[in-house]
DNA sequence: AATCGTCGTTTAGTACACTAAATTTAACAG
DNA sequence: CTGTTAAATTTAGTGTACTAAACGACGATT
């Protein structure tokens, strides 16, 4: 069951609530106008509807609304996460991260970094 | 640019191309009813669709269509997996990583599986 | 030869993400 | 009190994935 399925603005606007922790429509619409031009009726849109899901909520501050993420963020990842494993990797996570090494580009300075993950979950 | 875009009943279809090598839209259509119900004109359908955007081609054998795909499997994997390095984890593969250790449910055997493969990278 | 079943093809409809124009509502300056 | 501005809300249009019914071709069976 994928809970929490976001569109690709979609989850630009969410980006922006967990940066921030709160945000007005507007200040949301700036800061992805800073990327990519977006309409803030657009967002205002997308706001209802991810109020709809359950995704966000507001509080009314003076005259106008103040949105707050309801989804955590590591939430949406591990959603997002699982699809792809489940989907594409057939289940196993171990076929996804040798993919990655196999076939993208990753950084060695990435490498080292999973390197050191890798290491202190051995231990235990 | 996320040439190879795939929708979930169009991945399915892929998957059993990408198993049998050659298939009959029946055969299709079989495979995928061995996991989930869905009409035989649907997977018609959706191979058309597949054929428009250059993801599989046909063979005509007697009267019969024998489908193949032309993208290939590993092709698609990067794709996916880019996107959601990109979209989710900012575009570092290592955080991905981290982030499958620390919340996602990864067998000791998968770990394994991922150590072998970093040291391996980590002689060169 | 008539009909039957299996294909591929055409056409239609639903659902949803995204986009944005049009409308309404509310504060506030003058 | 009235006009301007900026916000929220409503309404509508587009694109795409998915679903499937209806149609037509064609060899096989009788």
């Amino acid at each position: 069951m994928t809970a929490t399925q976001l569109g690709r603005v979609q989850l630009l606007i969410m980006q922006v609530l967990w940066e921030m922790g709160r945000a007005t429509a507007r200040e949301i619409t700036d800061a992805i106008n800073a990327a990519e031009p977006i309409a803030h009726s657009t967002v205002q849109t997308l706001l209802r509807g991810l109020e709809e899901k359950g995704s966000v909520s507001h509080e009314t501050e003076g005259r106008t609304f103040v949105f707050v993420p309801l989804v955590q963020e590591d939430k949406f990842k591990s959603s997002a996460t699982r699809d792809l494993v489940e989907r594409v990797f057939g289940g196993n996570a171990g076929t996804l991260v040798a993919h990655l090494l196999k076939n993208e580009n990753v950084s060695r300075k990435e490498i080292d970094e999973i390197r050191k993950l890798i290491n202190r979950r051995g231990k235990k």
